[in-house]
RNA sequence: GGGGGCGUAGCUCAAUUGGUUAGAGUGCCACCCUGUCACGGUGGAUGUUGCGGGUUCGAGUCCCGUCGCUCCCGCCA
């Protein structure tokens, strides 16, 4: 017989019956009945019950029966009676009668319990993290996420993908998020920094002639949290293509994308392909570049109804320059005051001046405005938003920017306030054409808005005629229930392109060098035109887990503050560390110190 | 860097809006119980109300500060 089990907890069946096996697990749950015990073992697989006669010797070397215990059982399988049998069970039907014990791993008294669904702060469950992976949902969870990295592999190496490993300590990269560095012992003073996304290197493979890249790539940026977005470190499905138009990336991706979540869930989920929706109208009608379309509603423009309005709040807003959009919300006549008075409130709260409403009823017209309007002007709202009775349109006028912004968030909480979100179902698109470059408002400089490497749609010709600002690149995202899954873009791999295109950006070809000479020497030696994508894998988990929160599909996650509670890093390192690194450590002030200094002069040195 | 929420027993939460000795469930400890499967029953122990200060005859409750966790804004090519 093995020395720790013959079987696991999940295995044992009506037709092991009279079979001596030994079973190693975790005591689940405890239930004393004095004069016989029950204890629920667990492992990896499920539970199966274990039987004590409390006059065996065995009985009285554990001193508490505590759960959590790791034990191993010797017994025989024994099928239970018709009405002991427990249908909540895979094992429900036998029992293992207990003939010996071996106790081998015993608890103390847990933190938190596991067994029972008890909501542990998160704290304590970062501390405790290997007890709370015991738990059943969050132990799915990293199962299923082992399962779609294992379906994403298999899949993508039967289409002709091979998977590489890119360097950890690589270079800092001038755009983007903060990196994290690694000091260098053999280089005083100088740095390694740990990639944010292996983008550099899946290009020069392309340029190698691998055709087709993949890896299950860490990422790292050292950029604040969000429930989305872990602190640290993160994990993308990086895919890179050669000889490829954006249709082939689609095309690959988004029938992996649909396979897959139809393969671990049970929603509803879009068929390949999914709808593409440039930036610009995605904007227009959701407020967003990652619009949910599980909600139906949707803005339009109403700006020509207000021109010459009596409603001079409007009025005025568009005399100078301003759009009034609207929302149509179908059949909600009936909300009461409180709900308009409410949606107001929280347009204010995300920054709007006030938002303006008619409700179609009964034939006419309630709203606070209509009194200030021609009927001709309401007849152009009603044709506008082909309104029936019943029908409610909201109104928001603003400079465009700021009224797609508030119009966004407000057609989001209209939609989590009526309820008008399927939750059953994963809606898919691909948002296309952003735009190449964007105006930094502080500085009124011209700065890339996405992706550097990105190929503008017109080649040279569109960096050499058009307002850069009109220029559209090769620059897509893939969005999943108003979740980013990923960026991704058909790469400028033409040097001379590059140049031009830095140079609108405001980079010198001397700092376009310096920065990316290993990638622009890779390109003046024969670069196929290539392009990828790189879908968040996290994310992608939380998804089809329907999770919240990042954390729960993340075996060892960061706290909010990048953080590991468990592993109590980051930490402070040792002197002979710091002295083998050329590092001084230079810390902030405190802040009562800070306010004692306020006011007085410098101290001298 | 900024804003919101939370912080009471190991854990989840309550405390009649400032009033006597801060409670309940669960866990823990002891005992009883031969068919439970979130077993049940009886009894018991467990609190610097995050921390520091203030107002008050009196503070878990109000005020100020601080720390921790979390959500959001900034940031995230």
């Amino acid at each position: 017989m093995h020395r720790y089990r013959t079987h696991n907890c999940s295995e044992l069946k009506k037709s092991d019956t009279g079979k001596k096996v030994k079973l190693s697990g975790w005591i689940h749950s405890v239930r004393d009945h004095g004069g016989i015990i029950f204890i629920d073992l667990r492992d990896h697989f499920g539970l199966t019950q274990v039987v004590i006669d409390p006059k065996r010797e065995f009985y009285k070397a554990l001193e508490h029966w505590r759960v959590e215990t790791v034990v191993c059982f010797t017994g025989e399988v024994t099928e239970r009676t018709p009405e002991t049998i427990n249908p909540k069970l895979e094992t429900g039907e036998i029992e293992l009668v207990a003939e010996e014990m071996e106790i081998l791993g015993e608890a103390i008294v847990l933190p938190f319990q596991i067994a029972k669904e008890e909501h542990a702060p998160e704290a304590t469950r970062l501390k405790y993290r290997f007890l709370d992976l015991r738990r059943e949902k969050l132990h799915k969870n990293i199962i299923l996420r082992s399962k779609v990295i294992s379906f994403i592999r298999k899949r993508l190496s039967e289409i002709g993908f091979n998977e590489f490993q890119t360097p950890i300590l690589t270079s800092s990269s001038p755009e983007g998020a903060r990196d994290y560095l690694v000091p260098s012992r053999l280089h005083p003073g100088k740095f390694y920094a740990l990639p944010q996304a292996p983008q550099q290197f899946k290009q020069l493979l392309m340029v190698a002639g691998f055709d087709r890249y993949f890896q299950i790539a860490p990422c790292f940026r050292d950029e604040d949290a969000r429930a989305d977005r872990s602190p640290g470190e993160f994990y993308q499905l990086d895919v890179e293509m050669s000889f490829v138009t954006q249709d082939d990336v689609f095309k690959i991706i988004e029938e992996l994308m649909a396979e897959l979540f139809k393969t671990f869930s049970d929603k509803k989920v879009d068929d390949a392909p999914f709808i593409r929706i440039p930036y610009r109208e995605t904007m227009r009608r959701f407020g967003t570049d990652k619009p949910d379309l599980r909600n139906p509603l949707e803005m339009i423009d109403v700006t020509a109804s207000f021109v010459n309005s009596g409603f001079n709040a409007f009025a005025s807003v568009v005399k100078n320059g301003g759009v009034v959009r609207a929302i149509k919300v179908p059949g909600i006549a009936g909300q009461p005051r409180k709900f308009y008075d409410d949606m107001i409130a929280f347009a204010q709260s995300v920054g709007a001046k006030g938002m303006a409403y008619i409700i179609w009823t009964g034939g006419e017209e309630k709203s606070p405005i209509v009194k200030f309007m021609s009927r001709q002007e309401i007849d152009s709202l009603k044709e506008a938003g082909k309104i029936q009775d019943g029908d409610v349109m909201f109104f928001l006028a603003d400079k465009e920017k700021k009224v797609m912004e508030i119009g966004g968030a407000v057609r989001t909480e209209l939609a989590v306030r009526l309820n008008l979100i399927d939750k059953n179902v994963f809606k898919f698109c691909w948002i296309t054409d952003f735009p190449m470059y964007e105006l930094d408002e502080e500085t009124g400089q011209t700065i890339f808005s996405h992706n550097p490497f990105s190929m503008p749609q017109g080649g040279m010709d569109d960096l050499l005629k058009k307002n850069p600002l009109d220029i559209l690149a090769f620059q897509y995202d893939i969005v999943c229930n108003g979740v980013e899954l990923s960026s991704g873009a058909i790469r400028n791999h033409r040097p001379d392109i590059m140049y031009k295109a830095f140079e609108i950006a405001g980079y010198a070809k001397e700092t376009v060098d310096e920065k990316f000479g290993g990638m622009i020497r890779a390109f003046m030696l024969g670069a196929p035109p290539h392009g990828g994508i790189a879908p968040g894998i996290d994310r992608i988990v939380m998804l089809i887990a329907d999770e919240p929160n990042l954390r729960e599909v993340i075996a060892f996650p960061f706290n909010q503050q990048a953080q590991d509670l468990m592993m109590n890093a980051p930490a402070e390192a040792t002197l002979k560390q710091l002295r083998e690194l050329h590092i001084k450590i230079a810390l902030p002030e405190k802040k009562e110190e800070k306010k004692a200094h306020e006011g007085q002069p410098p101290a001298a040195t």
